[in-house]
DNA sequence: AATGAATGAGCCTTCATTCAT
DNA sequence: TATGAATGAAGGCTCATTCAT
């Protein structure tokens, strides 16, 4: 997939990715904690390790930050999924292992997560698309996963579509609704629960 | 439930009422369009029909505009919720009713609930605890309808609030993923499908 | 002629003429001293007595205030100018005195008008077109004073039009070099001798 | 006449000259389209083909290649001057081929010109005063060329002074009046009918 | 109660200059 | 000599909030 290129004066390629790594670091940090809104761009900077000018010498507006930071986080989660997904021959045991371990992960980034969802809006059009084209790339993951380890199976590709999304969103969910999840489940005991419903609805007895 | 007080200068009960709505009905259709952070007091006292320094005598801060918002939506949907659960008496029907009522009130206000999910965070934590409050409530409506519903079911609490939170954010998902959900699916499909796998879920036949 | 529109947010339109006017004298001020580019937006409210705030609630952006400031100082010039002719009848004597006044003008004026001629290229194109189109309304003053007083004289359109044009900028060249003429010319002499020359150039003997 | 000395950290003066004749040649083709101030230095430096951190081996401050520009434009001007005046014996001919090429020069290097007026006031006092003095030279000129192309003429010292600044500035506003007069002048026109009235005030027949 | 002019803290961004390599 | 990454002071502009009328 094409990539968003964001500018930067700064030639040296690996610096460049050193710095940004530095940046998208600092800022996942002062985001999680106060938002991309209230965050200030000298923030970024300091929390990044470095001042002002340089912060803008490898970026062009702040917005790039947020670009930055939500490229890496999906990039993040999908090489995670691919290496779970690497690991195994496909069969309801490898589906389980792979809900089960993208549910972990969102246990793991639900802050990332959190920050994804509430400031991808801020993104202009074009990153706003990009960022979109990831996520559908992640769903597109889970549905592939679905397919290819029920073959016999028979469910319409609308309905693994919605079976997709339905585990995409119960993950995420996790992360950004804590406040009410995270008081009544404990991470293993939701995992169990939404697996032994996933299985109900895949119609896979054990 | 105790109504969390925003204070005003001005002192007649009814006119506050009236101003209040103005300024809700003229906020929400700004942050629809650009979020709560890009737009402006000024623009908010334009848009609801009076001047900034009227808007002040009604709020404290512009936070405070977004709490009235985040109330406001809630209330709504909780109240369309009530009057769709009052008409029946409790039976598998009802549920389904109810599910569907809830999923075509969320497609109705999804951009409301889109701006909701983007900047609870932006309130200061009274205010986020008491928003996160009502949504406990619309939960807590969707719980009591399954166990009334299916009285003799066994389903365990936990599983039910899980059936519940399962149900809610299908429903929000339905707006705030409308990127990919609406180019696949119409919203009566995605209801049935919803509902279809939700009974199998419930194991109820049809 | 057509005034190009400086928007603010201030609709008092009294009031506005009044803290323009503040800025235009303010502005002037700190132009004349240190150059538009030199002098930042803050020292400009300051000098005009109110905040940056303020500043700009009467403008959109720093350019404007130049615009504000050449308009003014050409307003000033053509009014003065306009004045003089109304005064008397055409004649040698009115044509002598329109030039004598015109070079006092700019010998009073001579801060502003440099000003003005290092600065304008700093404007944004159509303002620029305003501005010079003002100019263009002087020379033309000038030629009607030369058509008018001196009827029979059979000078070409275009002569008149160049004759114009060297009266208008021995004027301007009074102020805007006079490190060099001001050391060796006091501006009654000055004046004297132009004139003195410029009645041989229309072949009118005294 | 004593040159304003710019420091540079490098030693070997033919790359001193080469480098900083690369400087001015970038520069002025960048204050041309931009001016002064609205021209960065790493511009100039990519304009002149090395990078930012060689321009400041061969300057002290931005400020320094602004002055290497006007130097280098008053030294063309008169250089070209110069050659004119070295190839014919002082006559009536000879005075008019010099305002003749010097206005034409001024038509070639008008932008040139334009940029000098414009930003000269920018430079420090020390380095302003040297460029003063150049222009200073240049009227001499003229005033040298007039004196000895008319020797039985009896022009008073100050009216010759007078003259030669007039011719001075017409060729000048040739160039940064271009707006207005070059719509209604070719450049022969212009100078045929400036030679024209200047020959009418220095009282010559032809 | 309503108005809207005034305020100024604070934000994003630029750019001349330096300095280690 | 040449390079270019790093720096941070400073600038233009916004906007939530106040307060006199």
């Amino acid at each position: 997939m094409e990539r968003k290129k964001i500018l930067s004066n700064v030639k040296n390629r690996e610096l460049v990715m050193k710095r940004r790594n530095q940046m998208i670091k600092g800022a996942i940090s002062l985001f999680k904690e106060k938002g991309f809104h209230r965050t200030t761009t000298r923030e970024i900077a300091k929390e990044s390790g470095f001042s002002i000018g340089t912060l803008y010498e490898y970026i062009r507006t702040k917005e790039d930050v947020l670009f930055l930071v939500c490229d890496s986080i999906y990039e993040q989660v999908k090489q995670r999924l691919e290496l779970v997904i690497a690991k195994e021959v496909p069969s309801v045991k490898m589906l389980k292992n792979v809900v089960r371990a993208y549910f972990e992960l969102m246990d793991e980034m639900q802050e990332e997560v959190l920050v994804m969802y509430q400031e991808v809006k801020s993104l202009e059009k074009e990153a706003q698309e990009y960022v979109l084209k990831k996520e559908r790339e992640m769903v597109d993951m889970l549905k592939q996963v679905i397919e290819s380890c029920l073959p016999e199976h028979n469910i319409s590709d609308m309905d693994t579509e919605l079976i997709a999304n339905n585990i995409f969103i119960q993950g995420q969910m996790w992360g950004f609704r804590r406040w009410i999840l995270q008081k009544q489940f404990k991470l293993d005991e939701y995992i169990d629960r939404q697996l032994f419903y996933l299985m109900r609805v895949l119609l896979i007895e054990e």
